[in-house]
DNA sequence: TTGAATTTGTTCGTATGTATT
DNA sequence: TAATACATACGAACAAATTCA
């Protein structure tokens, strides 16, 4: 997958078909509905549009692209999976927010696919967050340096609490995650790291552990985090990080 | 976009549609290639199917479900842009790779669209990738330590010779790069290496400056970046790793 | 509330193109 | 070459949702 043939395979197809003028009314290629979803493509990007902006009705695509509504509906339904448009029913077409989904799809199907085999893909998720998260860390740590979060310390607070009733805390976890990252411009790095959580999280009940103390373990972790960044102690920042994962390694062979 | 209630909606919407047992006739849902769509891939998750693996033809899943022909089609339709089924005229539907084509789709449309008015998307993800370059600095690092790879610096060779002719080398580039990570187990965070490769350099040609000395620049820092290595010099690597993105960040404005 | 107009959702029938044997 | 199996594409008809008068 994305072996250096089909990486140059690739780019020369999505460079040339996401910036190709395919509005004339002559669509050849693979098939009808592909060439149809870069007309639909070309029309987004010639007229410059936003997530939200509506796009012709399915009749006048077919009318102005010369093919059948079949064709038409089909190259939507592809534009929607990837979440590039929004088809509602009895309203029309309107452009999409373009989000991670389409990535949080496959990879929950592919997690699922060899989780009955070794759980390699979670494994990767795992690690692919961590790798995210000891990324930013230096920024994380430059940006909450001498500063003061109460609403912070409040998420740690409720996570600790819920831990020591047994509960589960999945909105508090990803609302602390996302603080401290939503401070970062890096809109696709937030995402990215909001789709890895995603997967993750939706995965975790499948594994066999339904960890007692990994709940306390958790928010206690995430309490030497943002205690590490307020601190400005960078070094301690990433060993809270790599603990916060300490009891996920124990279910899988983390570092792999 | 993936924000706290979407992200509670996206999980419940996710784990519960990617597990669920659609496989009998009584399809309900939002719309039928949705619900179709569900259908397919529990048919995949029940079975352990695995990439290139035959799925039943159009015909029998019309039968199978109920729903007619165009149903079918427009989920097959949607599986395929996710890159989760692959069909083939004449052949049959397969079992897709699951690559990060999707992601890199949708990436490359949505930096188009921002590149005419500020270029934020592209920013990101060179931004990310640099993420990630340095969150595997130190695996990297730890596994060329003391080692000696003629390829890798035959690759460099090659980049700075074509760039002292002021030629490009982005077949070299990606092997280098692929060679820098390929050893990780890690096929996720090497994918989505790709594919934010993919995305950046599917766009650079669409920036101002046709970088004379950059292409020299680049070239020179991807040699000190497999030396660091090699010493196991991992403040080194990370500099290099660093002024590897320098010439970019003259053009777009980085560290936002 | 009713009803008409608009737009997408779904089905069916038919014909064509493509790959395998 | 011919037959078969399969996906591709078109067009027409009706259902369901939305909007607005």
């Amino acid at each position: 997958m994305l072996s250096d043939k089909s990486v140059q395979a690739l780019l020369d197809k999505y460079s040339v078909s996401a910036f190709s003028d395919r509005t004339d009314a002559l669509l050849t290629g693979a098939n009808r509905s592909a060439a149809t979803m870069d007309a639909i493509k070309s029309y987004i990007l010639d007229r410059g549009l936003k997530p939200g902006d509506p796009l012709p009705t399915e009749a006048k695509l077919c009318a102005d692209l010369g093919v059948a509504r079949s064709s038409v509906r089909e190259a939507l339904r592809k534009l929607e999976a990837l979440d590039i448009v929004s088809v509602q029913q009895g309203r029309g077409s309107f452009v999409g927010n373009m989000t991670m989904r389409p990535l949080v799809e496959t990879l929950i199907l592919r997690n699922a696919l060899d989780h009955s085999t070794g759980k390699a893909t979670l494994r990767h998720v795992v690690a692919t967050r961590r790798t995210l998260d000891l990324g930013i860390a230096e920024e994380v740590v430059n940006h909450f340096k001498n500063t003061h979060n109460p609403d912070i310390h409040a998420l740690v607070d409720a996570m600790t609490q819920k831990a020591e009733r047994g509960e589960t805390y999945l909105d508090e976890d990803i609302a602390f995650h996302n603080a401290l990252n939503s401070f970062s411009g890096n809109t696709l790095t937030q995402q990215l790291m909001s789709a890895m959580w995603l997967v993750h999280q939706a995965f975790l009940p499948h594994l066999d552990a339904p960890q007692a103390e990994s709940l306390l373990i958790t928010a206690k972790t995430h309490g030497d985090m943002i205690r590490a960044a307020e601190a400005g102690d960078l070094k301690a920042y990433k060993e809270a990080v790599n603990a916060h994962y300490g009891p996920l390694a124990k279910l899988i062979d983390l570092d792999t």
